[in-house]
DNA sequence: GTATAAAGTTAAGCCCGCTTAACTAAAAAG
DNA sequence: CTTTTTAGTTAAGCGGGCTTAACTTTATAC
């Protein structure tokens, strides 16, 4: 099991070094904004999966109610977010990304999206196609492990 | 240049997965360890980078002295860290981190690894060689773009 | 050797995000 | 059709993290 052993020297020192980076860009990128870490992310949610409701947000961040309305609450009087009202069910709201806030995230994620151009880059073509297909391997392998039950 | 189109592909989607899936991880371990964003963040960079005294805490998180000491306080009498004197400066001290702390730590990055574990266990020996190598060389690059001038 | 700068600490106060509690409105249950 | 449950909001209050301001102690400048 020797490559095993490699491979996870390998990815577990490719995960500080990403991770550092990341963390970093992220903080940065959060605080320009002037926004809360959850003000992001619940941004940062609704690019990804679309529209939700309040209590989705208040399961996700593990917040009451209450806590999610506020929070909601700011993002819209700043024009990043809309609350409409639920067709199917008029006691719930569906929440948005304004253009002004699809702009904001979208800043945000050519922001990250800088450094790994950055270190392109450094690589040659050869490289290139050997990363992009052992990245694609990657990807696949973590979509089916996120498909599974948690554990 | 279709390769360098795919590579770009390939390593921003990996990277959207990867950082959903640190950050949820990330945020899980800051709460249960009930400690803030900062603290843990502090006790990280003391694992890694070793010593560093008051100043050199609120450069990096862009705080006042008043508050990287109040940061530092809390850690301390939670046992996590030591406050000492800097022998060559009796006006500068020094934190690093107690095993308590150290062990603590430990616990936060097994929990980092986990996931990545899991994820070779998806894989066959070919395809772990594969992503092995890949890995090093975009460690590699990452290391050359981190000496360089900050742009 | 005095004056100034630097490293940290302490105390008081502010702001912000969260919680609880009380509420409205709509849907589901009976 | 009444009762109960569900979705969300509003208001009041708490706590934590940060800042400013005043201070102590040690090092550096001249």
């Amino acid at each position: 099991m020797t490559n095993s052993v490699q491979f996870t020297r390998s990815i577990r020192s490719w995960m500080d070094i990403f991770m550092h980076r990341s963390m970093r860009g992220w903080g940065r990128y959060a605080k320009s904004t002037g926004l809360s870490m959850h003000q992001v992310s619940l941004m940062m949610q609704l690019n990804y999966r679309g529209a939700c409701g309040m209590s989705e947000i208040s399961g996700r961040f593990d917040v009451t109610p209450a806590a999610a309305s506020q929070l909601v609450d700011k993002l819209v009087q700043s024009g990043y977010i809309q609350r409409e009202e639920d067709p199917n069910d008029r006691r719930a709201k569906l929440l948005n990304l304004t253009d002004k806030g699809r702009e904001l995230i979208r800043q945000g994620i050519e922001e990250r999206y800088r450094w790994v151009d950055q270190l392109a880059e450094k690589l040659n073509d050869e490289e290139r196609v050997q990363i992009s297909e052992a990245l694609d391997i990657m990807r696949r392998a973590a979509e089916e492990l996120e498909a599974e039950p948690v554990r």
